[in-house]
DNA sequence: TCAACGCATTGACTTTAGTTAAGAAATAAA
DNA sequence: TTTATTTCTTAACTAAAGTCAATGCGTTGA
């Protein structure tokens, strides 16, 4: 159990130098939760209070529009899956969802607005953290407005192979925002060049 | 004069209680500034070191690729513009031009860290607002995957018509991602019902 | 073992966006 | 005002995605 919490500590000592009681605040302001396939850690409409980083496994996130899912972002291991109204009592407007057995860590404001307190730098942590999401998020919005559909399957299949044997096929389509029957032809044609 | 700083004080002021050491201190970390139609902010592959609170005007981000132009957001009215690089040494990937004639303040990092210094509550203020812009983005990513361009355009009209009228139709059409050509028939379309 | 179900593929057809080219309308410049 | 230039619209054609329907292929479960 301790290598799980050491992923973590990995994670943020990319931006900062993590000392023993900073270590040791974080691990008590985490636990570790298991889920199997399929399992929903949030539903459309519900307010959320937890926050989750992968240790092991897959979270898919998706909305539901004319009964169909739109898949909105896959989050594999070593990424933290924070729900966008978290800390807030605004609905869920999207579904969370394990795409396979999942180990995750969790965390909740109350738990961590105390280390918040002890530990000020994590504020300022939490906003460099934020800022790189976010550009991040940016990247890959204008990614996907300038590409059509066959270009974002090679782009995916480039920068995230694992996603294509893990994930299936028309979760895969609608994270691509094609139907099925369009990524079958896609991967056809290319397989022809 | 005095009027416009009163937008920002306004615009802060739903985050947090103003007082007037940091009204004092907010009008002397940001200066006015006025751009005409065309001006551009910032160039890409340049280094941002200003941020913008629109008092007046229109401003669009944009990318090059295949030599035309993307169109990212467009910023209006009690907006605030804040480079993805800003306070950073990266270099930016996109532009920002000015639609219209553009009357903006403008912040910068050095007179901002002063007034950091002596407000630590404006570091929650900026993690709150940087929650937020984050929020909204991914909303309109979703919006946007789960969208035809025609849903796009019908969204756009709704949500802000004002863009409509004061922006030209090929930079709406670069903004929903489909060519001129097909935004005239999108529109044509729509008429015929 | 075999039936049932979900998932992926394929085909025929429809719809819509991209492309190219031309012309109309609006704006800016001389 | 008149000329240029940019912007918008229209048309004909091509390419690609959506839709509907059928088939095949695993996995699950009775």
């Amino acid at each position: 159990m301790q290598i799980m919490k050491d992923k973590i500590l990995q994670y943020l000592s990319k931006y900062t130098v993590i000392t023993k009681e900073l270590e040791k605040a974080i691990a008590e302001s985490t636990f570790i939760q298991c889920f199997t396939k399929g399992d929903i850690l949030l539903k459309e409409g519900s307010t959320s209070n937890e926050c989750y980083f992968i240790i092991k496994g897959c979270i898919r996130s998706y909305y539901l529009k004319d009964g169909d899912e739109k898949t909105i972002e896959f989050y594999t291991e070593d990424e933290a899956v924070i729900p966008l109204n978290y800390d807030t009592i605004i609905p869920s407007g999207h579904y969370l969802e394990c795409v396979e057995e999942t180990i995750v860590s969790v965390g909740n404001p109350e738990l961590e607005s105390e280390t918040f307190q002890k530990f000020p730098e994590l504020g300022m942590l939490s906003r460099i953290i934020g800022q790189k999401i976010m550009a991040q998020q940016q990247e890959s919005f204008a990614d996907y407005k300038m590409s059509t559909p066959e270009e974002r399957y090679l782009n995916l299949v480039k920068r995230r192979p694992d996603l294509i044997q893990r994930v299936p096929q028309h979760q895969i389509a609608s994270y691509l925002s094609v139907k099925p029957e369009s990524l079958s032809r896609i991967k056809r044609r290319l397989m022809n060049k």
